[in-house]
DNA sequence: TAACTCAAAAACGTCGACATTATTGCTTCC
DNA sequence: GGAAGCAATAATGTCGACGTTTTTGAGTTA
């Protein structure tokens, strides 16, 4: 057995406590890039608070590296607007503010739009079929929400989110699609920390499954401007229920 | 004197040949800060080839660092894909397509036509008055094309950017911003590439600032549809010249 | 009590060294 | 002559150590 995977295996059974990492990972990549995809998941759900300091100590200790890995993987998320940095002060946990979350989710519902618009000239049979594939298993889902628990939240969340980016990726825009997913993933760090004081009721899930169909259906007929309209207001929707809260 | 001015300067006396790098760096910066521009800077005016593989021993002697700060800078230029890195076998430049540039150049494209929109709905009088004042610098330049050294193309080019900077900026929304500047630069690439090879003719900047003029006039009347016309018309009239010349 | 000083402790950023992996080039064998 | 094996070389990724800067906190003074 190797270092990387040895290490791994270490990994999986000291995660302390609040986050159970994914052991998604392949011993081909490197520290720094197990690294991050941890570091974010913990940052994005909230794990590390917004504005908290990040101290190398404790970062060590929790993912077992060294800091050569650390900064780079912190770097990354530097780029992703998830941390800070200033000299000679460290790394911090980007702080989160009403005004962000207004520009994050207004800029990706133009973006989404984008996509939508795009995806509609673009798309072919296979596309059409992605989708409804996507929805398909989507809806078989819808039991997850029965029981709430967290982790049927994300299992719903994540299949949400591959029905979205099944119509997103008829654009065919690399440079598109890798911006949607950065602003996606700024935006679930909202998301999160607002699920984590407040319980979700079943009643906006149901609204969500009307609001799909009818996403289908323009998207079917071709009707653009019906279909970046209703995208837009199925991303601003969820920001409305959450501006007013407390974060 | 400390380390890092110390340092600073050397870098600047032994900027080799090729790219004369800014000195416009604070010492507040650490040296990943510091490598990250000056790299950055050689991959989007080709010092460093797209494909070309980037070795520690070079970077190490080029920059004067060691490879921790050298890996930072790449690690962010992995995220703004400028580089691309396979595990134990190091960093790349990314390399370069003629399909990623008509997707970089169309995406762009779209993006500023959001920018422009919104910068319309929401631009008030001092933004109005920025667009004058740049597209005034702008004009009053000109001149730096009549000889066309590189020195002067590239602070033409400055103005030019500012200008548009100018008009974008009116859409308050730092994070379609943020966006918007990461495709400048890897567009600016696709330019700068284009630029090495092919001298520029005066006639495509006259009627460049034709183009201007009607935009400028678009804008102050709040013609959105116009505007977003022309803008990207703005955007892809140079992709359509650089797209069929060899790269 | 509040502000200030300053020494001790903690934390940061960088380098050099080392183990591991990839690449090169030479030799051997069909 | 060309493919295959293998040793030598080169390059990568990570850690621990070190100098520097920031933070802490106890003691002093007003």
């Amino acid at each position: 057995m190797d270092r990387i995977s040895g290490r791994r295996t270490e990994w999986n059974m000291t995660a302390h406590a609040n986050t159970p990492h994914t052991p998604n990972t392949h011993s081909s990549d490197n520290y720094a890039t197990q690294v991050l995809s941890q570091l974010k998941q913990d940052i994005l759900t909230g794990y590390f608070s917004p504005g908290e300091k990040l101290r190398m100590v404790r970062l060590k200790e929790r993912y077992q590296v060294g800091v050569s890995p650390l900064r780079e993987a912190l770097s990354q998320l530097l780029v992703e607007q998830l941390v800070i940095v200033e000299n000679q002060r460290g790394f911090t946990v980007h702080p989160i503010s009403a005004e962000e979350m207004a520009d994050i989710y207004h800029t990706r519902a133009q973006i989404e739009g984008l996509c939508v618009g795009q995806a509609i000239e673009r798309g072919d049979d296979a596309w059409e079929a992605s989708i409804l594939a996507a929805a398909h298993r989507l809806k078989k889902s819808a039991e997850l929400l029965d029981e709430n628990s967290p982790e049927n939240i994300q299992r719903w969340e994540a299949l949400h989110q591959e029905f979205h980016t099944a119509i997103a990726a008829g654009c065919a825009s690399p440079t598109l699609l890798h911006v949607r997913r950065s602003l996606y993933e700024k935006a679930s760090r909202y998301r999160n920390l607002w699920l984590k004081r407040n319980m979700l009721n079943r009643t906006v899930f149901h609204a969500n499954q009307q609001q799909h169909q009818d996403l289908i259906d323009a998207l079917l007929a071709r009707d653009s401007e019906s279909a970046v309209q209703l995208i837009q207001e199925h991303l601003l929707g969820p920001y409305r229920a959450l501006k007013d809260t407390q974060l």
